[in-house]
DNA sequence: CATGAATGAGACTTCATTCAT
DNA sequence: CATGAATGAAGTCTCATTCAT
């Protein structure tokens, strides 16, 4: 089964993007890491910015499949955000180089750009609202600014990315999301 | 009360990176808006990358001296928590283009400068680290992986950033700090 | 006959080495020379100091082309110094520009490239040595010492190239070479 | 005796042009040397090349001065060549960096400041004629093109700078000036 | 007179993008 | 469709020269 073009540079991309960040990745390495000629890349994407920004889309789609809100909409709220640190902690295991770009890298292009980012997280964050929301009103959580816990939740998970993949950090996904959704459900208080 | 120059072009060059991100900042724009000529930057710093870390560096120190830990040594842990992240929100709200260098800009550069600022984090982070394993040791806290619960404090704290400069959340910092303490020490549970 | 992109910038890049001398000369303006745009020369040449080295180079190679020693080893001594003689002048002649480069330019960077540059003359007066050791060993000359007899050869070689060139002095070749054989062999004495 | 600014400058032109060439010689660097202050060469000179001109001037008046004709003229012909020789050779061992300068480089500038230089040369060179012409007259020489007589000396005389400022060549000038000589006069032919 | 901080024109070089093949 | 040779805008950095002190 011959990988479409397109699918070929969008691989390459995510390499080279995050190895060598936006600006000091050059079309020309990434085109021969997907094993095509230079000019190729500009038959499917009009500029170097379109590539990075659609290489970033389907990264975040990829992230949100493992996500499946459907089937978590029974469970309590407890255990649906201990799923949800789950599947965050082994994505950024398994996808490091990506993970960078996805969560961290924010010097591209201008402020207009810069915000484009912060949407796209911001629709992610959407959903961590809604199980907040709902496990207050259901009693589950204490009554809090959903806003506050929002930030405190996606932080949390936002942070665990530098010493997995920087340092190395090597715990049991299962473990990590357990205890992480301990503290933050039980407080740190002895 | 003349500034001195390198002080001007370290002012510049703060809110020249901060709106423009490494690569897109011009040692031209920096020259403009410190007032001088683009040849006078040259005369304080060797390059434009050693002038980005020796303003970084200093922004750093600035950020570290609002924090006075022999000061807290006595308090319980649960206010020093407090004051670190009251300290840090406010901190941001008046330095919002120099936060965002500080706590989020990575691709700056190669591997190895990324590798740098993450060092730089590390050390900050350190204190935290330390809060808390006394904390554990005081029996204030529970007996937790003290490296999962500085992931979890930093992630928080940097994780207020976004909201308070990007959307113009507008929470007092006291009430935003006593809140995210007390959610840390006593949990999201009812 | 189209001539290669490389060949066209190296004729370009005699010319305008030759009247403009090294540091004076602009890469933009050996590319408008060229007929081509200036970042093709990059494609070509990795900077400006290796087309110098590189132009340098192939001009000796052309230079040296138009001696053949295997033709000559037959011919007594004076013969052969009248050849060289005669070979330099007219290449001197044909390739007034190219020559002052080769035999004279010296400042260009530093130390260490005039050293090189020294290198390349070295070799060529080597062959001088071998025509002055083989007249002594055949006893057509003096015994002498040959490392003197070099330098003045290779000297009043290296000489005629200003009058020539400058002054445009107009003497034909064979006449030139057969006055000069003639002083060298016989003496300035009456 | 406190030396005139002026005079230090220009030793120390001779010393910075001389090893580094002169494009890649600073101003800064010259100051330096001399030791004053950057701005203060130009209370003596009005810009680099005007500098570089004069300590050219300068040196090869240095160099004449080692000469004097009147006193040469009761000798023979052969006996003058030989003092010139020998003066020659001995200026170029006492001062080895400015004799690159003075009888080398001359990628400096453009065309015009390469033909100034040139011109210089001839001056010297005019002497040189003058005592060839005399030895035809008087009959102590061969009747030929005083021209090509003088090219052969000069050319001669130039090449002796490279072997004994680059390789050491470490041969008594009194020595190295007699057989020189002896060859000009009385040929290389056995 | 002397200085050296400040300047800015100008050079080399990179690399996203185009387009003839 | 695919290519990669060619391009030139744009950026960093150097250094001769100026001028306020």
């Amino acid at each position: 089964m011959k990988k479409g073009k397109r699918e070929l540079i969008l691989e390459a991309a995510v390499h080279v993007f995050s190895s060598k960040g936006y600006h000091n990745a050059r079309m020309e390495e990434i085109a021969a890491v997907a094993g095509i000629g230079k000019g190729t890349i500009y038959e499917y994407f009009p500029s170097k910015l379109q590539l990075f920004q659609d290489m970033l889309n389907k990264s975040l789609q990829v992230y949100y499949q493992n996500f499946n809100p459907e089937e978590m909409k029974q469970l309590p709220v407890e255990q649906r955000l201990r799923i949800i640190f789950e599947t965050h902690i082994k994505f950024c295991r398994d996808n490091k180089e990506l993970t960078r770009l996805v969560f961290w890298d924010s010097d591209v292009f201008d402020q207009e750009l810069r915000e484009w980012i912060y949407t796209q997280r911001q629709e992610k964050e959407e959903r961590v609202v809604e199980i907040i929301e709902e496990g207050m009103a259901r009693g589950e959580l204490r009554e809090l600014d959903p806003m506050l816990v929002k930030v405190l939740l996606t932080g949390s998970v936002a942070a665990m990315w530098a010493p997995i993949t920087l340092d190395g950090w090597e715990i049991a996904p299962e473990v990590l999301a357990r205890d992480v959704t301990d503290i933050l459900m039980n407080g740190l208080k002895k």
